[in-house]
DNA sequence: GTCTATAAGCTGATAGAC
DNA sequence: GTCTATCAGCTTATAGAC
């Protein structure tokens, strides 16, 4: 494979990426997305032979990415769960900011057709040298022990997990919508989302901690 | 217009809805509208006469339904705020139980087409006979009293709603992931969704109120 | 109002020259 | 590897009979 061809491919998959995240794989066109990597369509499939391939290969490494990261944070040793918790909010408030419509792409897709989800989640549990299960049953077994304590509130560790999540992930997914109800424009959005990462960090911990 | 029409363009609506909930705008097939209505294209188009006419009148409805129920509550005079909270997270989670492909289809379709928004905006406006903008200030405003009172924590009320909202719907949009990260079956997640209200209820009154 | 048949347009994919 | 030209299939939309 030459240098050339690296490029391009390199120029097709991100271009590729831009198209997918904006219209999602149905909304796609293969014509717009040649022209984003400045080629033409002809080319486009001399490389990726099919829309699907090309568009697998955009989603996995994006699932990947967006999920990578929450099970490496949950399996390390030797951590506590406020700096756990820290660097979560951290991850996805930092992280997304420079690809906003990750979370929205990935859910989108996911709903209409879950069965992707599968086999990459093989490569992620693989990557990070357990089962998924056991990473979450770690992290939940700190909470738990945490409660046993008396240190933390008695909740349900999993609604805390789904909920310190979506307090996180939500305002990427709902953007045009708190645009429009809180009359923000892109400016005041953005610096919402900077704040947004200390802001939710001590929502966790008034949910957590007790008094 | 006869009875029949009546019955045919209601069936129409609902499984347009269905589909386009489903598989969005671009996924859906006007030929599985039309399947799921017992009826054939030629009709569908004969009582709608395109694709996007009847997107739109399902849209319009479904966003409507979405947003006014939290405009109603924001809105509603000589309620405490923890009330109103309570009525928030209950209408989201039970009401969505019956819809929970709505909150993903809105911001799916809001976010490839932002402009949908700002015209069915005014109508929920109007229904709650004051500009949207009041309303949300109205309940901001509740929040910022009760902070002054020394009542309340030194939160950002609008990071707080952001927070609120989120913990309610992401669960929805989410589900596919929820499913596989946690290895739940649908009865698994339903019994997550019943159980939520109460938990993020609390949750919501753990970053607010002062210990 | 409801149907069958068909047109018109778009989109992914390929053939073949350079 | 890259291009122009074109095909084949699908999907929306319409014409016209009943």
């Amino acid at each position: 494979m030459s240098t050339e061809a690296r490029n391009t491919e390199q120029k097709i998959i991100a271009s590729a990426r831009m198209v997918f995240h904006q219209k999602g794989l149905k909304g796609a066109r293969m014509q717009d997305i040649a022209k984003e990597a400045g080629i033409n369509q002809a080319l486009l499939h001399y490389y990726f032979r099919t829309k699907d391939k090309l568009f697998h290969q955009v989603f996995e490494e994006d699932l990947f990415r967006f999920m990578s990261p929450l099970a490496t944070i949950m399996s390390k040793t030797g951590i506590d769960l406020e700096t756990r918790i820290s660097q979560i909010v951290e991850y996805y408030v930092e992280g997304l900011t420079e690809s906003p419509n990750l979370p929205l792409f990935i859910v989108q897709e996911l709903t209409s057709n879950p069965d992707r989800l599968v086999s990459i989640m093989q490569k992620i549990k693989q990557d990070n040298l357990s089962g998924n299960r056991q990473v979450m049953q770690n992290f939940i077994y700190q909470i738990e022990e945490g409660i046993r304590e008396g240190k933390y509130k008695k909740i349900d560790p999993v609604q805390f997990i789904v909920s310190l999540i979506g307090m996180c992930v939500y305002p990427f997914i709902a953007r045009p919508l708190l645009k429009e109800v809180f009359q923000m424009d892109e400016d005041q959005l953005h610096q919402l989302l900077i704040q947004r990462k200390e802001e939710v960090t001590n929502y966790a911990f008034s949910i957590l901690l007790k008094p």
